[in-house]
DNA sequence: CTAGTCCTCGTACGGTGTACGACGGCTGCT
DNA sequence: AGCAGCCGTCGTACACCGTACGAGGACTAG
């Protein structure tokens, strides 16, 4: 509880591993090792649990201290969306480009569902180190469909929309959940029933909305999932307006060598300055 | 400023116009009046503005007034997400159901772009009265590509999705904006550059990232919306899965009417009960 | 006139983010 | 050796938050 342990989200955001305080530092408090605490906290009770007080505490220092490694509480929110990013790069990228998106879609999905408190975090705009190795990664598959750098990026904009909006919608509805389902672990199909508000019936009978109506009488549920459906859709959309794109990748590239690490260069052994400078 | 004048985000939530508190109550607080009042402040001053205190501070009364006729914070949002829904329900349904989904999307984007809160809000799993009637709107369309209702809501919510996370990945990006762009008032494509952090030159050169680097020699922004792209494949792919669903309504139904109101039926003129209960 | 219900709201408590400045220990210069 | 100055830590204080509790006014029904 009170010493972080080790991964949580992933290998530490692909840096070399152990590496203690770099050489000239005379600090424990790694930004790493903040947003591995922070997430930890994130993971066992909320996104609402993680305070600058609770985080102190749970790495023994007293609060104020936080604010000498970082300067907001927004910029630990962003270490933590960094590091949530790099638990799920892909090791190796399959060939086929279909099978690469859905791959890394899936990716970010589960990623998603075992850290729910990211989705609260994912507006950050923060353009982290990880985020960047994630286009980069987007990139590489993207560029098998076309040559047209804008044209991949809408690809993968599209791709990543679609998946972050389904894993929300899910997540938010997971609250009235059907107690009875078996609700397998973390596969497909967290569904939910259609009746979670009282008063339901009543608003759907006096409002005349049929297709409701019979959905309710034929026993369906809302907010049926089927993440895999709807990026087969869009994958077929994005393939039918590329034709010719189906077999191995026309000039390859290697993916991006996890070279040693320049994760918090910009950040380490700085004091802070405060917003405006 | 301190008196909330009226629509703010559409005539009311779709109720009968010109309706004072309802005959036997005593207050003048309807949740509707609180929902408007609470969206007003949020426009202004963004969802974090939004606080008990400041919200009965603009309505002129006591901070704990308002508990008498919500239950928590959480039920307030609940109001203006419920309000804010019932700001983009369409008039009247487009015959052609690629370009009802299409309009139905674009309103929903438009919404969120006007009121960025929504976003936050987004998360809550409340299924009240409007959203009711959206998703009821929803169904009307769907129900002309496939009589299967659970491929209907597979349907829906992969279009709903795909908007939601567009939405908010191009409202989180509009933090850098490049201020040389004309940005247009609210049509597609708030651009934002591709550099809004510091020190990510050194990043991608030291982890050679060259798809990035590539992209970056192009001049391209990332970020780039098209969103009515996206939508577009997603609708390509749609509807290669359900050929023969062109033209017009099978079975004509009428869109759910307008009917008198049942918005606050539920959640008028009684005390509120603890959480509990 | 009285009992009861509806509605309002002042006070207080425990939480939050963070500005400010004090303080000890280490480094490097003279 | 002495001393200046930075690095890193952190106690205190302030404004703000959501809301539990209960007092009390206004109105209605009997």
């Amino acid at each position: 509880m009170a010493a972080p342990t080790e991964p949580a989200v992933g290998p530490g955001g692909r840096r070399r591993a152990g590496q203690g305080p770099p050489p000239g530092c005379r600090s424990s408090l790694s930004p790493e090792r903040l947003a591995l605490a922070a997430i930890e906290l994130a993971d066992a009770e909320g996104l609402a649990a993680v305070s600058m007080r609770r985080l102190a505490a749970s790495l023994g220092v007293g609060t104020m201290t936080l604010y000498y490694h970082v300067r907001d509480k927004d910029e630990l929110l962003d270490l933590m969306w960094n590091e949530f990013l790099g638990g799920h790069l892909l090791d190796d990228i399959p060939a086929d480009w279909r099978t690469a998106l859905t791959e890394i879609a899936r990716r970010i999905r589960q990623s998603f569902q075992r850290h729910p408190w990211a989705l609260g975090v994912a507006v950050r705009p923060a353009l982290g180190p990880n985020k960047l190795r994630y286009l980069e990664q987007y990139l590489t598959v993207a560029s098998r469909i076309t040559d047209d750098p804008d044209e991949q990026l809408r690809i993968i904009h599209s791709v990543s929309d679609l998946v972050v909006g389904c894993t929300l919608r899910e997540l938010s509805g997971q609250a009235y959940r059907d107690p009875d389902e078996p609700a397998g672990d973390h596969n497909d199909d967290p569904a939910p029933m259609l009746e979670p508000q009282p008063g339901f019936d009543a608003i759907v009978a006096a409002e005349e909305l049929p297709r409701l109506q019979s959905l309710r009488t034929a026993g369906c549920r809302l907010l049926t999932p089927r993440f895999e459906q709807a990026l087969g859709w869009l994958l077929d959309g994005i393939e039918a307006a590329h034709p010719g794109a189906r077999p191995a990748p026309p000039r390859p590239v290697e993916a991006a060598t996890p070279t040693p690490d320049l994760v918090g260069t910009a950040a380490t052994t700085r004091m802070h300055p405060k917003k405006g400078a």
